[in-house]
DNA sequence: GAAAAACATTTTATGTTTAAAATATTCAAA
DNA sequence: TTTGAATATTTTAAACATAAAATGTTTTTC
């Protein structure tokens, strides 16, 4: 196969430049969309529980460990730097949502749960959350949640080999 | 069609629950692999151009439309509040990379443009942006991208229709 | 044509986010 | 065991983000 295959009758040279476009129309459409979604699920946060969505995010990766995590683990977790969760840890400890606790051996560390109260708290903003994100995503068919799936997870692939 | 055709066998109250949790875990993987992009290129460009995304953003708006926009059609376009457009301008003004002059016919309206050195410094970033967003989503077979152009467009419908 | 409404932008106050420096602890050698 | 490297967290400074109030301008309406 040679020229008689390209798309449009397009050379090497701006086939390539065709195909960078193409993937900079698909970024720009992945980060509005996101953003859309980002916004109304934070609106709703905020304006139905009074919460954040780096709040509610910290808290639910405490929700899915039960035995706990240290700071460094939820930074990880959350993509956020490490000062950006001390913040949030200092507000949701002083409102009786989460404890931290020194780890036995190792004096540097803090494991930090849900307590009582915030696991309830979160028990009741999670179930509101998906629901609002089902409304956002859930009407899509089973094909395209999958393709969906599968195409996110083939970005994550090569974005993660570009500098590990 | 009833029980029988159900995915798993699940009732009507457990499919929905099983769709929710589906929705949630593809939301999850499209914020995580939209924020690894956007880390990805907010550090090249703070690396190698010194200037950070929102700044990129608002140059590239600019370049878009080299009659110029006013500073409301910036912050519709960058989906972002009015006070931070002013922000931003600010600083670009003081870098010499914009200019912002006033309407003929409406005083309370600026016209803002890529200065000359704006336009030169943009394009040197634009190249370079291009190739690093393709090295991200470029790889994508033009199924997948025609896939996800596809399904992402459904999403920004449905979420739109919820709160215009 | 004056009052009211709408518009375009900036200012202000508050809060989020990041990178980088600072602090403190642990571990590994030499 | 003391030096140095690695680890875990907090603090700090700068940029960014928002909502709401303030400022000035234009349009509408009566």
């Amino acid at each position: 196969m040679d020229s008689a295959g390209d798309q449009a009758g397009l050379d090497h040279e701006s086939r390539l430049e065709h195909g960078d476009h193409q993937a900079v129309r698909l970024w720009l459409r992945l980060l509005t969309c996101t953003n859309l979604v980002e916004r109304h699920l934070r609106n709703r946060l905020r304006t139905e529980f009074d919460i954040t969505l780096p709040r509610f995010d910290f808290m639910a990766q405490l929700a899915r460990e039960p035995k706990g995590l240290t700071m460094g683990d939820l930074s990880q977790r959350m993509m956020v730097s490490g000062g950006n969760v001390s913040g949030i840890a200092v507000q949701l400890e002083g409102e009786g949502l989460i404890s931290r606790e020194p780890v036995p051996g190792n004096r540097r560390a803090f494991c930090v749960t849900l307590t009582r109260a915030g696991q309830k708290r979160f028990a009741e903003m999670a179930e509101a959350h998906e629901a609002w994100v089902a409304e956002c995503l859930g009407n899509l068919s089973g094909t395209e949640t999958e393709q969906m799936m599968s195409v996110l997870k083939h970005i994550k692939h090569d974005v993660s080999r570009i500098e590990p």
